[in-house]
RNA sequence: UCCACCGUAGCUCAGUGGUAGAGCAAUCGGCUGUUAACCGAUUUGUCGCAGGUUCGAAUCCUGCCGGUGGAGCCA
């Protein structure tokens, strides 16, 4: 009968047929070890020349790497297998002959690797990476179901920038200009306007030129926004949330997690509440480190919040940004008018700004005074003044990377190894 | 856009003015428990491109192209 990797546990004992590739190969005069990959996971088959006869075995011996191929033969539990089983080969069948496979089990760089990323994704640590991303996505879907949240999905063309700040991708609309959308949230807030309670999950993109190991140029955000929550109600739901994401992960990814090599026990610290500082406070510890090149009023760059983030073992948000430096919908604190009601999430380790956000203006006439500090004319605007003309009420939201995330879950260097074709730089290929 | 570093065999790299090299991959042979298997043999070149200096340039100089990391900006 045909099976999948991820099945065998339960056919100990019984002869099985899987449709696989050959990931690599060892053998000897009499013995020979095939890897196996089938795409739900990799084992090591079998081949004995005293049980498979001397002609199948010389066949056996010749298989190249990335060869499909049908193997048929006997489960068997392996202690000295990783996995925890094996297959004894009886027999198999060469669907095709895969004849100098690019990528050998030997080192490669970057720009090799990721020109072959169509096949570099076949690989032990990149599937691991993709399944720990599927994780996080399936978790994202199970929180946000189970605490009474609807998925909307926004546009992707638009016709008006959310933050006019960062570069947009241009493109035609027919007669008009129209842009890539960079993020959904102001349509998200009159879904929550709709629904009470909504998250996205969907491509954003920005014309950036940034080359560092956190960007890029296209990547995915997760944003959920909420009617009736205020910034604490907020801060509430974003560490429950990532809490959820990073127990899931540790609950059914742990043969990924050992493949990439995490250090599981930052993982388990990971679960509300997190800690939470003012940007006052954030720059009095900065100072306090030496750093001698911040003053009130300036944004963090990504040392200082590395900085920040080395004196927690857990994600901490940096709360209250001066208002000059944040986004034109957030809401000032009734206490401050200064700051805003907003928060960063810093993940540890040096992963950097994982989640942003900020309770929302709910006052027209404040925020038609920030239409008017911001420029902010014309009608591709006016519909979402109105939704604080139409039965305003206090709201919430926040924005999480994936690619961060998955990038700090699963301790991978850099975010261009968690997507599966990234879109970068210089990089439109493959 | 700016700063730093890099570009030599299919891959990873050494070679800093005097005959173009190593390991891996590939091919052939050996080996009954291998884990990036190992051992022996064989094959592999537009030294990123263009110009210059020199008796002689992979090596020194100039320009260009490409890549990597970082800054700014952000998730």
């Amino acid at each position: 009968m045909k099976t999948t990797i991820s099945e065998v546990a339960k056919h100990i004992g019984e002869d099985v047929t899987i449709g696989s590739w050959i990931a690599n190969k060892r053998s000897s005069g009499k013995i020979a070890f095939l890897q196996l990959r089938d795409g739900t996971g990799f084992m090591q088959g079998i081949v004995v020349k005293a049980e498979i006869g001397e002609e199948k075995f010389q066949e056996a011996k010749a298989l190249t790497q990335e060869t499909s191929l049908y193997v048929t033969g006997t489960i068997v539990e392996d202690e000295r297998s990783l996995f925890g089983y094996e297959m004894q080969i009886k027999d198999f069948e060469v669907i095709h002959e895969a004849v100098d496979y690019p990528i050998t089990p030997k080192n490669h760089g970057t720009e090799f690797l990721m020109d072959h990323r169509h096949l570099w994704l076949r690989s032990k640590k990149q599937h691991a990476i993709m399944k720990v991303r599927n994780e996080i996505i399936r978790a994202t879907y199970e929180f946000f179901n189970e605490n009474g949240y609807v998925k909307i999905d926004p546009p992707i063309l638009t016709g008006s920038s959310a933050e006019g700040t960062t570069e947009l991708f241009h493109t035609q609309y027919f007669d008009e200009e129209a842009y890539l959308s960079q993020s959904g949230q102001l349509y998200m807030e009159a879904a929550a306007m709709a629904f009470g309670k909504v998250f996205s999950f969907g491509p954003t993109f920005r014309a950036e030129k940034s080359k560092t190991r956190r960007h890029l140029i296209e990547f995915w955000m997760i944003e959920p926004e909420m009617a009736f929550m205020d910034h604490e109600d907020s801060l509430n739901v974003q560490e429950n949330y990532v809490s959820h994401i990073a127990s899931s992960v540790l609950k059914n990814c742990s043969l990924e997690l050992q493949t990439l090599e995490r250090d599981t026990a930052m993982l388990e610290k990971i679960s509300a509440p997190f800690p939470r500082i003012t940007y006052d406070e954030a720059v009095d510890m900065l100072k306090e480190k030496g750093f001698d090149d911040i003053e009130w009023g300036e944004d963090f760059g990504a040392p200082h919040e590395t900085a920040i983030a080395e004196s927690f073992d857990k994600p901490v948000f940096i709360t209250h940004y001066p208002k000059d430096i944040k986004a034109f919908y957030m809401k000032p604190d009734p206490d401050r008018s200064d700051v805003v009601l907003c928060a960063d999430l810093i993940a540890p380790e040096g992963y950097g700004e994982i989640v942003g956000g900020s309770q929302r203006i709910d006052d027209l006439k404040l925020m038609e005074q920030r239409y008017d500090e911001h420029g902010l004319t014309g009608e591709a605007y006016e519909w979402y003044l109105q939704l604080r003309r139409y039965g305003s009420v206090p709201h919430s939201g926040f924005g999480l990377g994936l690619e961060r995330t998955v990038a700090w879950i699963a301790g991978v260097e850099h975010v261009r190894e968690t997507i599966p074709f990234p879109r970068l730089l210089n990089r439109l290929y493959p």
